[in-house]
DNA sequence: CCACAGAAGTGGATCGATCACATTTTAATG
DNA sequence: CATTAAAATGTGATCGATCCACTTCTGTGG
């Protein structure tokens, strides 16, 4: 052992990582068998007579063997990695990941984070090239992507927290809870709403808007506009500058809690105070939210979730099973905090048959 | 649900393009040319006759080939990737990481992101397998791990945004700020202060809170204490709920962004008003400070610069050219917003020695 | 003691690229 | 036009694993 242990120092000393790795080959003489039976060894301990066995576990040990995944993966044509392939953005998207990279693990694969700069289309070109250079075995895409090819050679799943993925639960594709936030500020009391949209390039954006417009519609509610924001704090301030000093609006749903955080701060600029004159609510159920002034009402998103379905969906177009149905759907649900309240009364005057309803 | 089912039955199963991808000798096949002569194109166009690239060309567009990366990698034991391996956790460092991308691109790699469960020793495993895989050129270790061999094989660099990264950079260990905090606070008249610490497991939140003593110490200010916090919301919370009520504390130097945020909200709880009775700075530049009330003063961090030097020291490791300067020192800078302010008049009375020094 | 089935082990082909070296073609020169 | 160096191209080996088709063990029943 303390032979080993020189062995070893001197040559990380002298020859800093020159030792090139051992090889099957190695590992078979040390062990006295051939290459084909430690190549067995390595896919089923158990194929092996426990003699046999012992020698080889032995050699392996003894030269710190690993298999080399390279030669492995040219021979096999399978790397068991997965690649997913995001925009680089400020919209990071850390817990699905880390969920998703479990997820994968646990099925025996790696997952393989790539990020690109660049639109749809510089997305696309990467993912064709990767798909192609048989470094993985599925792609999972998150953003919009501008695919010409049909057939990539590999499975890809275009499963995001923002777009396609939600489009499969359903008619109101991941913006369900859009209608539930409007619904329990009705239930307050309010009857003016103004929404500050998401970028209107992610599906997510798109349905959380349309979801909006129909709610309101359907309730017979006011709005007094959709502001076209792109999920940033800036757009929520200018959402608010730009209203009416008599618009009457005392409700914004915003596309998420960034946007919502500048409406709240839109309206001190304006002199009105939240929640009393104005109740705001946003999405996403970020940790700053709880400890805002006043905290933000929002909706929770099972990112975790997200990240584990995205995966076990791909992983069930590689193995060919059928997809397996995501969970998300019960997850998200609404946060009420302090930014939420009735309608002062003054409201329910201004608004248009405000007190008719009220009844 | 059965539509998604149909669909990625369809992709996985029926695939139209059925055909293996093309090799380099179909290429040279349909070319006339020899495999040896397609490969030369691969590796220089310029390197053939005109009019056998031209050929060669037609054959690889025609095809729609694309070199096997991982038979190419097999032989010349080179990836052209590089791995950065990085603890799942609630930061995600986006910024960094996007940059980091970019600048390994334009060098010719690929970079690839490998987030591990589990603590320094499943890092330090996860690195040893993938330095031997053959499947990448170079290491980036983010966050602490606990590693036993000395040689991988391939470099690697502990570079991080919270540890060893900044240690090279001088005495202050990247904290240097936590200086420019303290003394700019104490020209506007404060005394008295509160750090409320990061994790004290994480280097930058040891450096920190050290920078914060020595300090106080230098410039004679007094400090009521350090609060071991986690970098969370509710530490900062936590941090002021703690306090006596007449510990006459005007300022607090939070670690990060997030428990800054906390502390304005914990002094909102004891009816203390920040910036009047409380000034309150901040660490990180996180968006939401600029739209938090008020607004909160922060240390603004380089990112970008961050990603990319820990690339640029980990290719000349690879390209074993010495290690070029990092650009992070000069960059970090203070961002005074509406959290900070001169402290009231009453704290001067109520500090040790306030009337003496006053005159 | 032999035949024989099944398990265990072996040698060599193979994946798709690059590389070293051999060979052919081209261009320059006297 | 012959000579020759340089440039362009071709041939076959190679990387390190798995897989295929054999061969060699091992144990059992007649």
């Amino acid at each position: 052992m303390s032979r080993a242990r020189g062995i070893g120092y001197r040559a990380a000393v002298t020859e800093p990582g020159d030792k090139r790795a051992s090889t099957i080959h190695e590992v078979a003489r040390l062990a006295g068998v051939s290459h084909t039976t430690v190549s067995r060894y390595l896919q089923d301990k158990n194929a092996l007579k426990p003699q046999t066995r012992i020698k080889v576990e032995y050699a392996v040990k003894a030269l710190d063997y690993r298999p080399n995944l390279v030669a492995r993966s040219m021979r096999t044509r399978r790397s068991n990695r997965l690649a997913i392939v995001l925009a680089t953005g400020p919209h990071f998207p850390g817990r699905q990941l880390a969920a998703a990279s479990e997820t994968a693990h646990q099925a025996g694969y790696q997952l393989e984070i790539v990020s690109v700069e660049g639109g749809p289309k510089a997305r696309a070109a990467r993912i064709e090239d990767l798909a192609r250079s048989g470094q993985v075995d599925g792609i999972l895409a998150i953003s919009s992507i501008d695919l010409k090819t049909k057939s990539l050679g590999i499975p890809l799943v275009q499963s995001e927290s923002y777009d396609e993925r939600l489009h499969v639960l359903g008619k109101l594709a991941g913006a369900a809870e859009i209608a539930e936030i409007i619904e329990y500020l009705c239930s307050l009391g309010h009857r003016r709403f103004l929404h500050v949209a998401g970028d209107q390039s992610f599906t997510s954006g798109r349905n959380r808007k349309r979801v909006y417009l129909e709610t309101i519609e359907r309730l017979g509610l006011e709005s007094v506009g959709v502001y076209d924001g792109d999920w940033s704090g800036q757009s929520g301030v200018d959402a608010i500058t730009a209203l009416p000093e008599d618009c009457g609006v005392t409700a914004v749903v915003a596309a998420c809690d960034l946007a919502a955080l500048g409406v709240m701060r839109g309206a001190r600029a304006r002199g009105w105070s939240v929640p009393r004159d104005l109740s705001v609510f946003g999405w996403d159920d970020d940790e700053y939210g709880r400890f805002a002034l006043p905290s933000l009402s929002t909706v929770a998103v099972d990112r975790e979730s997200q990240g584990r379905d995205a995966i076990h969906r791909l992983l069930a177009e590689i193995h060919c099973t059928p997809a397996p149905e995501p969970s998300t759907r019960t997850v998200n649900r609404l946060i009420h905090r302090e930014s939420t309240a009735p309608p002062p009364l003054s409201a329910d005057v201004t608004g248009a048959d405000g007190r008719s309803e009220a009844q």
